[in-house]
RNA sequence: GGGGGAAUUCCCGAGUGGCCAAAGGGGACAGACUGUAAAUCUGCUGGCAACGCCUUCGGUGGUUCGAAUCCACCUUCCCCCA
């Protein structure tokens, strides 16, 4: 089996510009191949996530990977599956971003001599004169097409601004720049790019009359087709600063039923036919594999060390008996604590799992506290001294947010 | 360039002088049921020293005993005409 069908098994490819020359060229391991990450933000999420690995299959299979890093495309702003125009970012911003990026990504690609490399657009388009440009490959662009694509029509509806429009022939123009420089030619990306890596493809064979080859990844969708990978608050960072460790261990952990083994198939390196032999699982043995899909992740962005700590911890906090070192702990501070001991609300708050006192009360008498395994349903309870005898509480809110309180 | 409309709490969206911390829905959170799942039902959803007080309806000023609501200016967005 080819890397190409194992992708195919995978399940990671969502749309290709030509089948047969992809398969033939990527399992030869003859491809240059880049995929682009904007800098948006100062740390990687699950989604680059995926685009990572993506690119550590393709070099595992002898393909060389092209890592570009989006520093004037960041400038611009992608509209692609957006309803509302980006924030703007500064260039000191974007900068920043940039660093973050390379630093996480070194930890999953191999940047050895001869191996990947990495490239920042900022280095060409930066330079770029408005009207050279325009007469260059503006010409080769149809405004009539570009309204039809895809990642422009929901913002037709809103408005869109000139500038997000550009971001079409920016990055097709990276493609076109990657061609002659690097000899680049295939690009992948998440599926909602497809239109604009057509736009590389189609400069390409204008400008120079050759080929080029496109392939997008499934996006990580759930069962409710919402994109997964994101939270409540925000994205799951791989960042351990922005998520920790344990937070994304138990991302994982608490994926739908439905989604666990897709996840598993998409985003781990476990052989497919382990993979296949899951797939029978029912009912409660999923559990079994939501959490190999949370230790295996766990595993690929922190480490094993780190995969280890989150398991034990949250085997500790679901399953009785488990041992309380590796959870997340928070020390008490010393005005809180008085001779009697402390306030429930008080104890809540200092955990960090609620944001006031109204909630933390809210939290109380809804029967939402738990410290040491014993419910407090009262806010206007003490937590006596002496339960801190043994150098810490755990306190539980609800059934999934826990933390370890020390003096 | 001209004309018309919009901005409300996490999101959508009611509210057009006091009865408004602001309907309704979604989401989030908590409880019951469970498998750390889904579905369902219930509660709850600005803050605080809490029968009261404070902050919030794009921004800044103003009118008024009293403003999310009226006026002026500003900002942003949408639509129509060029």
């Amino acid at each position: 089996m080819g890397i190409y069908e194992e992708l195919q098994a995978r399940g990671l490819i969502a749309q290709v510009t030509d089948e047969a020359e992809i398969r033939e060229m990527v399992n030869a391991g003859k491809a240059v191949f880049y995929i682009g990450f904007d800098p948006t933000a100062d740390s990687l999420h699950v989604g680059h996530f995926m685009a990572l690995c993506l690119m550590k299959r393709l070099q595992m299979a002898g393909n060389r990977p092209v890592v570009l890093i989006g520093g004037g495309t960041a400038m611009v702003g992608d509209p692609s599956g957006r309803t509302d125009m980006r924030q703007m970012m500064t260039k000191e911003t974007i900068a920043h971003n940039v660093e973050c990026f390379k630093k996480q990504m070194s930890r999953f690609i191999d940047f050895g001599e001869g191996k990947a490399i990495v490239v920042n657009n900022a280095d060409w388009l930066l330079d770029l004169n408005y009207v050279e440009l325009l007469r260059e490959v503006g010409a080769c662009f149809s405004v009539n097409n570009m309204l039809r694509a895809e990642c422009y029509k929901q913002r037709m509806e809103h408005g869109l601004s000139f500038l997000e429009f550009n971001y079409m022939i920016m990055q097709s123009y990276d493609f076109y720049h990657l061609y002659q420089t690097y000899g680049c030619n295939m690009q992948f990306g998440g599926d909602d790019q497809w239109s604009n890596m057509l736009g590389g493809t189609e400069l390409i064979r204008r400008k120079l009359g050759k080929d080029a080859y496109a392939m997008t990844i499934t996006l990580l969708l759930n069962s409710e087709g919402k994109k997964m990978g994101k939270t409540q608050s925000g994205a799951v960072w791989l960042d351990p600063n922005k998520t920790s460790p344990f937070d994304f261990y138990q991302y994982w952990r608490n994926v739908a039923d439905a989604d666990v083994l897709k996840c598993i198939r998409m985003l781990t390196f476990l052989p497919l036919e382990q993979i296949d032999a899951m797939d029978k699982w029912e009912g409660q043995e999923l559990n079994k594999a939501k959490e190999i899909l949370a230790y295996e992740l766990t595993k690929l962005v922190h480490g094993e060390e780190e995969a280890e700590k989150a398991q034990s911890a949250a085997r500790a906090l679901f399953v009785s008996g488990g041992d309380t070192e590796h959870m997340p702990t928070v020390a008490l501070s010393a005005e809180a604590m008085t001779e009697d001991g402390v306030g429930a609300i008080d104890l809540l708050l200092a955990t960090g799992l609620v944001a006031s006192r109204g909630e933390a009360r809210r939290v109380i008498e809804q029967g939402g506290l738990t410290v040491d395994d014993e419910r407090v349903g009262d806010w206007r309870a003490v937590i006596a001294k002496s339960a801190f005898d043994k150098g810490y509480v755990v306190v539980r809110k609800g059934k999934k947010s826990f933390c370890k309180v020390t003096l």
